[in-house]
RNA sequence: GGGAGCAUAGCUCAGCUGGGAGAGCACUUGCCUUACAAGCAAGGGGUCACAGGUUCGAGCCCUGUUGUUCCCACCA
């Protein structure tokens, strides 16, 4: 590694470079290490169909902030990676592409059909590893393809033949969502619904003694043909005398009861309501209470069944419009009203799902639900922020069964084998031919599981469960999951019971869950809206490390963040400032330099910015530890700009310009705190750290496995701290008078400094000359100086002779002000403290903190009044 | 209908268990001070949504109001 770094700052060549050597380091790969402490963070899954989105990059940064970060502390660390082991997505898009061959993929065959989804996805999940990889990802990738061309199978069959066992597992006729686009069943909470633009259709049945009709609305006028009831309320005096009359359905001229149910709301509509319980929820209870025939009208891709001739084969929207007018025909549409009203749609491809009655497998819920709310309650895992502990029981608490089979071949097939011959089920974790009872050929249920009942296991099923592995036993449970709040219910929740029912753990302690990334605008980034930012562009025009330390800056726990290239642009500027202070650094230093190390003989400025360093330390630490990723960002920011290069490289220039042991000193101490403040930045910005750091003195081969900084009470300096402080707040004053009166910088003066701290500020000389613009510096007790301008600091009077250049009327105006406003603060301290409640009541270190400031304004009023009295 | 979040500088947001309000960007002024103009120095700018309450003391805790975003449920 050379000893310089480039003159430009340029992410894109460092990173290319740094992740090749950790590449041929082999520093990602974790062998299981049972002496060390493990700690396992899960990754959600990504889409792996689609591309590298700012959602992925923000679990992706988190995940790995805190990975390396652990790593550095020590740990085992494990990454538990993530992918759908089957999606709706990935089986429409081959299907897409096999029409496009002019063949179904029924003609194709199951067996070809999963050959070409392994392909997909070995394909598009090495695009996707790789674009991570572009983000500093740390993770074990090799891993990654292991476990997804496993595909957890062994895990899947266990834990279905286990709830089946239990009864927890059930097959039954349901209502239950159907996505006509993806035939397929889905499970409630891949329902989506939004407010959609519609109509309520006034309809008249009439009875079929001629004695008049009944008045009902819909939205859906096409479920008419179903309708094998109307319903009101037991209680509503208006159709006590009807219910149990019969009615005649229009159009179709079937005979169908009146029926009461208390399903039924007087208050809304007429009060009267069709029932069609093949088409909608609610009506199937309603039929099922009263045991209502089940008429489905719709076929599986939502047109109307051969069973109506005259709408057979029509799109449900294409058949309403010939069913509203056929019904307008019939005098049996009373008026068309306007009405906005939720339509459901399929999370995947946005179709409006049709509920549809049919035979799936289900999981019991409640008997899963109670122990996984229990693990919440009692702190086994815990959510950072804890609000969302609310929505996880709500959630929890009202649970309904789940609907597992999907009409799918690319997934986990459901173990489940039938009988033809003798009607037999058999549920087994192993391939089953023949059936037991009878002996005839079985067959393979055709269906395959929910995406997340596969993923549900993964905390468990990658290290091996069922087996008692070393791994499963070294890292389970695992310590972490990071995820956004819109996947709690789809796989959080589902971990959570599938670790509780199978393994009789939780599968995390800490569930990190943060935000959305949206647009500059507060929009949600999508494809339809075109708003989404590609990070892989993000990376190429500013570098990975600044859309890190952006993700990570923007972001406090539970609470989405906007996204815009000008913060971006700042963490680049960041990263651009430090870059320049390393070669600040590295400039100054020789080619046998020692490694970092805290010299002898500090100065002051030394162990002021040790203390400071001691205490970033001790700070971002316990920041990491709380999972408060953004505060520990912003601190070290502030350290490094503001406090690092703004202060002490300026400071340090002045010893670095002589010669001898000072300058030894002041390059040890540059070193040592760079170096160290790199290694808590690391997780952070990963690549620039680690090729500043290989470019400095350094013990070890890569930053990512140093050993993170400790808290030393041998770097606690807080009297130097304090001294210092004194010395910078009034070169801050000077500055600013200077300021004030326009000097410019190159204009030098002599400085009178009257201050009880002489040695101090005698100490800090070189300091005044260097920063704030100081031809000679003189302190002492007291000085008399005529046509002087004056600043006071609480520590200090300092008098500048600059006699053309001061405005004796200006100066006494400034004094006076500052003079109203110290004695403002005087008062504000001395009305407190003479209250009896404040003194008598408050903690005793915020009464001497008041004491204190009192008496360092009193003086400052002191030496004010001195400078006034001066001025005449 | 139920629940949650948010409301702080022109913009985007921090502000941990209550002790006189912060950052970045933008703005104004002055600087090419040999690491950095992607920079340095200085500055202006806030009734912490509103109304009550608790407290010696409230941006922070409690109650209500308004605005806003989201989640869940759902009435045909």
């Amino acid at each position: 590694m050379s000893k310089e770094l480039e003159k430009q700052y340029n992410p894109k060549n460092v990173e290319d470079r740094i992740y090749k050597t950790w590449l041929e380091g082999n520093y990602f790969h974790a062998a299981c290490d049972s002496n060390k402490k493990p700690y396992t963070i899960v990754i959600p899954p990504p889409n792996i169909t689609g591309q590298l989105h700012m959602g992925h990059a923000l679990d992706n940064t988190l995940q790995d902030i805190i990975i390396r970060w652990r790593r550095m502390m020590g740990y085992d660390t494990l990454w538990l990676p993530g992918t759908d082991h089957a999606s709706i997505a990935t089986e429409a898009k081959i299907v897409e592409a096999l029409k496009k061959e002019g063949i179904t993929k029924e003609e194709l065959g199951r067996e070809k059909f999963l050959e070409r989804a392994w392909e997909w996805k070995r394909q598009y999940g090495g695009r996707i590893i790789e674009q991570l990889k572009k983000m500093g990802s740390s993770c074990d990738w090799e891993r990654e393809r292991f476990t997804l061309d496993e595909g957890c199978n062994k895990a899947v069959n266990e834990v279905f033949v286990n709830l089946y066992n239990k009864g927890l597992i059930y097959r039954g006729e349901r209502i239950i969502n159907w996505c006509p686009h993806c035939l397929t069943s889905i499970s409630d909470a891949e329902v989506e619904y939004e407010d959609q633009a519609g109509h309520f259709w006034h309809l008249r049945y009439p009875f079929k003694d001629g004695s008049g009709y009944l008045e009902l609305a819909t939205t859906r006028p096409e479920t008419l043909l179903g309708d094998t009831a109307v319903a009101v309320n037991p209680n509503d005096e208006r159709y006590k005398d009807v219910v149990g009359k019969t009615l005649i359905l229009p159009i179709v001229h079937r005979e169908i009861p009146v029926i009461a149910d208390d399903y039924v709301e007087m208050d809304f509509g007429t009060g009267v309501v069709k029932i069609t319980p093949a088409h909608d929820p609610n009506d199937f209870e309603v039929g099922l209470r009263h045991d209502l025939p089940i008429i489905n009208v719709l076929t599986d891709d939502a047109k109307i069944t051969e069973d109506y001739p005259k709408y057979a084969g029509k799109d449900r929207y294409e058949a309403r419009k010939e069913i509203v007018e056929d019904l307008k025909a019939e005098g049996a549409l009373v008026k068309i009203e306007e009405y906005s009203h939720n339509v459901g749609t399929c999370y995947r491809c946005g179709t409006t799902v049709e509920p549809k009655v049919s035979k799936q497998w289900f999981v019991k819920m409640e008997p899963l639900a109670k122990p996984a709310i229990d693990v919440v309650k009692n702190g086994e895992v815990k959510f950072i922020p804890e609000r969302f502990d609310k929505i996880y029981y709500h959630w929890m608490e009202n649970i309904k069964d789940w609907c597992i089979s999907r009409q799918l071949w690319w997934g986990h097939r459901i173990p489940a084998y039938y009988c033809d011959s003798c009607g037999e089920l058999v549920v087994s974790k192993n391939e089953e031919t023949v059936c037991p009872k009878c002996g005839a050929p079985l067959r393979r249920d055709p269906d395959t599981l929910d995406t997340w009942f596969s993923s549900a296991l993964w905390p468990f099923s990658t290290l091996g469960w069922p087996e008692k592995t070393p791994e499963f036993e070294h890292y389970y449970p695992t310590s972490t999951l990071v995820t956004g709040y819109d996947i709690i219910f789809f796989w959080v929740a589902r971990m959570i019971f599938s670790a509780c029912e199978h393994t009789g753990k939780p599968p995390f302690n800490t569930v990190l869950i943060h935000g959305l990334v949206r647009d500059a605008w507060g929009r949600k980034m999508s494809k339809s809206l075109g708003n989404g930012i590609d990070p892989l562009d993000i990376i190429d025009r500013y570098g990975a490390d600044a859309l890190r330390f952006t993700l990570a800056t923007g972001n406090s726990p539970g609470n989405d963040m906007r996204f815009s290239n000008e913060k971006v642009e700042a963490s680049r500027n960041f990263a651009n400032k430090l870059w320049n202070a390393a070669r600040f650094v590295l400039m100054n230093l020789d080619e046998n330099e020692e490694k970092p190390h805290v010299p002898e003989n500090l100065a002051t400025e030394d162990k002021w910015i040790l203390s400071r360093y001691n205490t970033l330390v001790k700070d971002v630490t316990e920041n990491l530890e709380k999972f408060e990723l953004g505060i520990a960002v912003s601190k070290l920011y502030d350290f490094i700009w503001d406090v690092f290069c703004d202060w002490y490289i300026e400071i340090a220039k002045i010893r670095l310009q002589q010669d001898g042991e000072e300058k030894e000193t002041a390059k040890a101490v540059l070193v040592y705190v760079l170096s160290n403040t790199l290694k808590l930045l690391h997780p952070f910005m990963p690549f620039i750290t680690e090729e500043i750091w290989q470019t400095l003195p350094h013990d070890g081969e890569t930053i990512m496995l140093s050993p993170w900084c400790e808290y030393s009470e041998a770097l606690d300096f807080a009297v130097e701290e304090a001294e210092m402080e004194k010395v910078m707040a009034a070169v801050k004053a000077i500055r600013n008078r200077r300021a004030e009166m326009n000097v410019p910088p190159s204009k030098k003066a002599k400085l009178y400094i009257e201050t009880a701290f002489i040695e101090t500020f005698k100490a800090a000389s070189t300091i005044f000359t260097k920063l704030a613009g100081a031809s000679e510096i003189e302190v002492g007790d007291t000085y008399e100086i005529d046509g002087a301008v004056n600043i006071v600091t609480t520590d200090a009077k300092i008098h500048i002779p600059m006699g053309d250049l001061v405005d004796f009327a200006a100066e006494r105006e400034r004094l006076n002000k500052e003079l109203k406003k110290t004695q403002s603060d005087i008062d504000f301290i001395n009305k407190k403290l003479d209250n009896p409640g404040f003194v008598a009541k408050a903690p005793q270190n915020v009464v001497d903190a008041q004491r204190d400031k009192l008496d360092k304004l009193v003086e400052k009023l002191k030496m004010l009044n001195e400078s006034l009295a001066k001025l005449g």
